[in-house]
RNA sequence: GCCCUUGUAGCUCAGCUGGAUAGAGCAUUCGACUUCUAAUCGAACGGUCGCAGGUUCGAAUCCUGCCAAGGGUGCCA
């Protein structure tokens, strides 16, 4: 049930009725100015078109405005007498007889009230799309958990989706573990046990190959940094001279040429560091030294497959499979899954031939050796192949975006990225718009960076990116530290064993990761804090999490189940008497105007501050209303029913955001 | 240089696309437990919404210009 658009319709029909109806270009825009009151005292809903309408309309004032529209309405069935207030407002207050029935009707229907859309579309979401054989990082939560959620939330909405993890299964990465396997493998023990196997010969290579990297990099860093010093000196002295606005434009340039110093002095610090390290670790010392040019053999190995090499295929045939567990294992435990894992592998034999098609229609051209896609609205072009006549994933998303639809036909195409990739879906929309590749509409829904607690992009001390798995360890650790402190653990009866203590502490770890991550606006950075995040109170998975256990738990102790309380509700209806058991109720009418909020801006936090209300309603009721010792089984009645459908909202909820609840914690 | 994003309470963040007195959580202070789980509830404290203009009945929200932070910017993804 969505209470807005219940209302928008019945002022639509209203404001066709009024004198100034034919002064209204496009009347809809106004009947949909319905929103959730700002505050409790103006009652449920407010109505704010009267005043832009008075404004357009001439010889009538806003508050003159709303009277004509109420005198056309009749919303009795639905709320109490509207109230114009200040400059024009309609307050509107859901009536007591509606609430009742409609919660009555809301305790039959096991989607909550929240009704299938008339109007399904075919909605792909492209999300997650690691590189496999690397492990998973810090990097990879926003999109995983974004994406998750907006397919289930669709879904639920009753639209079409088909989810697609674009997984990076033929890049650089083989090219490593190929060389790694030829050089320190060894086929037994490969054999033996693959994944965590490949995974260490992927982390000695790239070692190897950040070593020969650093050291090749020293002497131009040395010189890069004297050439800005120099630059700089040259820069402030002019800042030094200039006058007015242009001293102040030469201090901010000559300022930046200073941080520019400093950055390139700490990468030469950072390459020494790493060079030190290896240096001092005799084995990989020993390899370093045997392995120069570990950098172009790697890219070697990585074309070599990319040509068909017999060798190199049957190693990546060998792996893919290996490194496909490694992930899905992670996935396993984030309780994430997709309807189609196709991976660049799966496009590389139709990109010769997207890129020939290209060439022949006129639309790409050569340019110092590369095929480009030159775009009046873009400085630089869509490169399409590199000089050395490799393909990229410019190319890649082309053919996909062909294929999906070829495949799918779908009217949305969702691509849950990063924000730094904005300029290069930017380029791919308008090449796919030119090459009527297709009618979808082609959303980047982008999101910003997991920073440190530092406000700098998480990263370990020696620098490099956190891994998922220990992040989700620890995360589950600190559950456990919390939720299943002995004193706590020990007034559970029946008592509490150490295998449901684990899955609670998996649950509500997990979760908060989840729900930390879906709670900020997906366009802005956020700082990772994960003492926070699994903190039991105030706006955290947990909180949620545990409103749901209470309700089950009171469901137990009153000695009820979901069945009798439904059937109760059916015959007898529910009489809600006090202010806690109202708002709880109409906040459990709003599930599906959260749901369409998330829709709207593709924006999961919508969900989380909805979830986040329900559960604040709902302590409040349970601070304010027994249900036990209800004064009346009437009363009790009603309230286990409230008790009942809050349990079910914050279930489905937390589901449609990939969390899972516990029946007790 | 050009382009994009961000700037809201001490800290972490919302703010439903222009509406009423800008909201939460954390932190601090006070109050409520013979409890259907106090992992809770109530109250107080806390703001030049980066700055300056503009648009109008009305701006944190829209437009312009500055300031600050971050990111992108031809052969990585």
């Amino acid at each position: 049930m969505h209470l807005p658009s219940l209302f928008s319709q019945r002022f639509a029909e209203a404001i066709a009725q009024c004198s100034f109806a034919s002064q209204l270009e496009s009347p809809q825009q106004f009947s949909d100015m319905i929103r959730p009151a700002a505050n409790p005292k103006f009652g449920d809903y407010q109505a704010n078109f009267a005043m832009p309408i008075g404004k357009l309309v001439e010889g009538l004032n806003p508050r003159q405005v709303a009277e004509q529209v109420l005198q056309q309405i009749d919303l009795n069935d639905r709320c109490e007498a509207p109230e114009i207030a200040g400059p024009g407002f309609i307050n509107l207050k859901l009536s007591q007889p509606f609430l009742e029935q409609t919660m009555q009707q809301m305790i039959s229907d096991d989607r909550c009230l929240v009704q299938k859309t008339a109007a399904p579309k075919k909605i792909l979401i492209d999300y997650s799309s690691p590189n496999v054989a690397k492990p998973m990082h810090v990097g990879h939560i926003r999109t995983t958990v974004i994406g998750y959620c907006l397919a289930q939330t669709l879904r639920f909405l009753g639209h079409d989706v088909v989810t697609d993890n674009h997984l990076g299964d033929w890049g650089t990465q083989f090219g490593i573990i190929i060389y790694g396997y030829k050089h320190f493998g060894d086929a037994e023990t490969v054999a033996q046990d693959p994944v965590p196997e490949l995974a260490k010969l992927y982390r000695i290579v790239h070692h190897l190959m950040g070593y020969q990297k650093a050291k090749a990099s020293l002497e131009t860093l040395a010189a890069e940094i004297e050439t800005l010093k120099t630059q700089h000196q040259a820069a402030a002295a002019e800042a030094e001279v200039a006058e007015g606005k242009e001293a102040k434009k030469k201090r901010k340039s000559a300022e930046a040429l200073r941080r520019k110093v400093q950055a390139t002095e700490a990468s030469l610090q950072s390459a020494q560091e790493s060079i030190a390290a290896t240096e001092a670790d005799p084995v990989m010392s020993q390899r370093a030294e045997q392995h120069p040019d570990i950098g172009t053999a790697v890219l070697m190995e990585t074309s070599k497959l990319h040509a068909g090499d017999a060798k190199n295929q049957e190693l990546w045939e060998e792996f893919l499979p290996h490194c496909k567990d490694e992930i899905n294992r992670v996935y396993a435990r984030l309780n994430v899954d997709f309807d189609h894992t196709l991976g660049e592998s799966f496009y590389h034999p139709m990109l010769a031939g997207l890129v020939d098609d290209l060439i022949q229609q006129g639309l790409a051209t050569e340019s110092d050796g590369a095929i480009c896609v030159f775009l009046e609205q873009f400085d630089s072009p869509m490169i399409i192949r590199k000089r050395d006549g490799a393909f990229l994933y410019a190319t890649t998303d082309l053919a996909t975006l062909k294929y999906r639809q070829d495949t799918f036909q779908p009217d949305e195409v969702l691509y849950v990225v990063d924000a730094r990739q904005g300029e290069h879906f930017q380029k791919l929309f308008v090449v796919a718009d030119t090459l009527k590749l297709t009618d979808a509409k082609l959303v980047h829904v982008s999101f910003g960076t997991v920073l440190g607690e530092d406000g700098k992009p998480m990263k370990t001390r020696s620098g490099s990116l956190i891994g998922l798995e220990s992040l989700i360890d620890d995360a589950v650790d600190a559950a456990y530290q919390v939720v299943c402190d002995p004193d706590r653990v020990a007034n559970f009866d029946p008592p509490m064993e150490s295998t449901e203590q684990k899955a609670i502490a998996e649950a509500v770890g997990v979760g908060a990761i989840k729900y930390a991550d879906l709670s900020h606006d997906r366009t802005s950075d956020y700082k990772f804090s994960l003492t926070k995040m699994v903190q039991l109170t105030g706006n955290t998975a947990a909180y949620a999490q545990y409103s749901y256990a209470r309700a089950s738990s009171i469901l137990r102790v009153v000695g009820v189940d979901e069945a009798e309380v439904q059937q109760r509700i059916e015959s007898n209806g529910l009489t809600i008497t006090e202010p806690a058991e109202r708002a709880l109720a109409i906040e459990l009418l709003r599930f599906e105007e959260a749901l369409q909020n998330v829709y709207q801006d593709y924006a999961p936090n919508q969900l989380v501050d909805y979830v986040y209300s329900t559960a604040e309603a709902f302590a409040k009721f349970n601070n304010q209303c027994h249900v036990k010792n209800a004064p009346s089984q009437e009363i009790q009645d009603t309230r286990l029913g409230l008790v009942v459908l809050t349990g079910r909202v914050l279930k489905q909820a937390l589901t449609l955001l990939g969390i899972n609840v516990v029946p007790r914690m």
